[in-house]
RNA sequence: GCGCUUGUAGCUCAGUGGAUAGAGCAUCAGCUUGCGGUGCUGAGGGUCGGAGGUUCAAGUCCUCCCAAGCGCACCA
């Protein structure tokens, strides 16, 4: 890397002038208008000197020396600016596009996302958190990981019961063969509607849930014994495997693919029986009947494993999936993408997993975001239910772009969504404005893939021209070869933080670069059409890469 | 009460201990009728939630306080 040669040639220059043994040297990118790096290693070394970091500054500036450096300077209060050759650029500015890191190198990665619950709605949450963990995962695999992403999702429990309790109301009975009645396209609705009416009865009338409570045990029963005959567990089977197909459907439309499903009722024996083993090795213990991890020795708080009826919390059937994983993929590294709510939780089973298996919880990190919150009191709810389904924001911006734009092509529609979710940094609630992100004026997916498309056209035009080198580039070409050649940089940034905005905001900022570009300068019939052509399809080619990373397709033509 | 997350322009957000804190939207003034409509130039708008501290240097690190959201035992 070019920051680490000019250190090094900087750090030369330091023990060559001065008779002191410099530290870390940093170089950074330099401000506009004062080369392309600078340094401020004159003023850490100005105490120990007994000298103003300004006259050390211009001593280094002569002493620096470097082959793609045109000149080296001192300015401000001690800085040391420096400008490379056009040769220097051209080189980092070819290289960009193809150049990856490679801090994942060989390394099996398993990252875990979206984690709907079975025989409930995607919201827009999942649709969010899916967007954020596809992007996460290319971020993983363009560093060279084998990623393996996979999906854990509730298909037992207590939200199940409630559920099933209302659907075997509405079916009359435990009859499976009335589920024929029910359309394919109905099915998630009716689903949904059941989920609702089952919360309302479990809340407001002490005999639901009483039965709601035996109803659980009996869906747990139906997979203890492999239950696929009984009545219930037809119904039971039925249904869920709706919401899986339900599920596919949804994820093959926005572009995710998940490696595995791990369904709770798959990882809660492991849990169950790691928890017991370990409740013996001391690392549970046993409080009013049920079985719980003691958190605050560690700063955290106490919870249920296995309550005192002997079923799985949701922590047990985590702890199965945290050791399915380790057991599936022997991985390097674990990335686990939820929502903020269940940071403290997570710790909590984190912390217990780190007690028997330290190296499991060493190679795993928890990664959290916050919500989707609508710009302006944006009328998005859905008919039924208090919440916004995943679908319901699909609609509402292809919507927004048949107003704005006459079209509303999924391509566009998904450029526009996941830009405005990844174009944040992770970690706080976010506020979408549909038609902002439909919008081909400002920071917006479609723009960014206008931007794309319209580049694509130039070089359509010239197809046959050859392009030339980066040589003796004017101001306006400099410009936009210089932020061209710090992708790198940007993916590394992004990669090594698990950041995808990083992307976002520079491939915005490559943008408007090349727009100043291209308003003072025409490209074809120009004298200078073979470098200029050049740019472009640097540009373009990283416009697409950078658009690509985000899950977010970069056609030629829109 | 304790913990976590967050607090930067009217709104939505970037910002790697370094130079005059930047974008988009909105507002105002100009420019551009041809490589695809996205544009370009400029203006106004900031006690970086508040107060201390560390440092040559703090939006960034530390402490305390304030505000918002979320979480704190048999739900997920």
């Amino acid at each position: 890397m070019i920051q680490n040669e000019l250190a090094a040639a900087i750090s030369t220059a330091v023990s060559k002038t001065y008779d002191v043994k410099p530290g870390l040297i940093e170089v950074d990118y330099a401000q506009p208008g004062f080369g392309d790096f600078a340094s401020n290693v004159a003023f850490g070394l100005a105490k120990e000197l007994k000298k103003a970091p300004r006259e050390i500054a211009a001593k280094l500036a002569e002493a620096v020396k470097h082959d793609s450096l045109e000149r080296v300077e001192a300015a401000g209060g001690g800085y040391i600016n420096m400008t490379l050759t056009d040769e220097g650029i051209s080189r980092l500015t070819e290289t960009a596009p193809a150049t990856k890191p490679a801090s994942h190198k060989g390394q099996v990665v398993v990252t875990e996302y979206s984690d709907p619950n079975p025989f409930k709605v995607l919201h827009v949450g999942h649709l969010y958190t899916s967007v954020v963990g596809d992007a996460i995962s290319n971020l993983i695999r363009l560093s060279g990981g084998k990623v393996h992403p996979v999906n854990f999702g509730g298909d037992v429990g207590l939200h199940v019961a409630r559920n099933m309790w209302a659907m075997l109301k509405d079916l009359g009975g435990e009859k499976p063969e009335k589920l024929a009645d029910i359309v394919v396209a109905e099915r998630p609705e009716w689903m949904a509607a059941c989920y609702v009416k089952g919360t309302q009865a479990y809340e407001e009338s002490e005999e639901a849930k009483t039965a709601i409570i035996e109803l659980n045990k009996r869906i747990y029963g139906i997979l203890a014994a492999e239950d696929h005959k009984s009545p219930l567990a037809q119904i039971y089977w039925t249904c869920r495997g709706w919401s899986y197909d339900y599920f596919e459907v949804f994820y093959a439309r926005i572009g995710t693919k998940f490696d595995k499903y791990y369904p709770e009722s798959m990882t809660a024996p492991l849990g169950i029986q790691t928890v017991q083993k370990q409740l013996e090795n001391g690392v549970f213990e046993r409080s009013d009947g049920a079985v719980v991890f003691r958190g605050e020795p560690y700063g955290l708080h106490t919870r249920v494993f296995i309550t005192s009826n002997g079923l799985p919390t949701y922590e047990a059937k985590d702890t199965g999936l945290i050791l399915a994983k380790w057991q599936d993929y022997h991985f390097d590294r674990s990335v686990v993408i939820t929502g903020n709510d269940i940071l403290e939780y997570m710790k909590v089973v984190q912390k217990s997993v780190e007690q028997y298996e330290p190296e499991l919880a060493k190679r795993s990190t928890h990664i959290t975001h916050g919500n989707v919150k609508l710009a302006g009191g944006v009328k998005m709810s859905s008919r039924k239910g208090n919440f916004l389904r995943a679908s319901d924001v699909l609609d509402v911006v292809a919507e927004a772009n048949k107003a704005a734009n006459g079209s509303a092509d999924d391509v566009t529609v998904l450029g526009a969504i996941k830009y405005a979710f990844l174009k944040q940094r992770i970690g706080a609630d976010i506020v979408f404005a549909p038609e902002e992100s439909v919008s081909l004026e400002g920071n917006s997916g479609p723009y960014l893939q206008y931007a794309h498309a319209r580049a694509r056209s130039i070089l359509g035009k010239a197809a046959d021209a050859e392009h030339g080198g980066l040589n003796e580039l004017e101001d306006d070409e400099r410009s936009l070869a210089v932020i061209i050649s710090r992708y790198p940089d940007v993916l590394d940034r992004a990669v090594d933080e698990l950041m995808p905005h990083h992307i976002a905001t520079y491939l915005y900022e490559l943008a408007q670069v090349f727009n100043r570009f291209y308003e003072h300068n025409r490209v074809i019939g120009d004298s200078r059409e073979s470098v200029r052509l050049r740019l472009v399809a640097l540009y373009a080619g990283v416009l697409k890469d950078g658009l690509g990373v985000l899950g977010i397709e970069a056609p030629d033509r829109l």
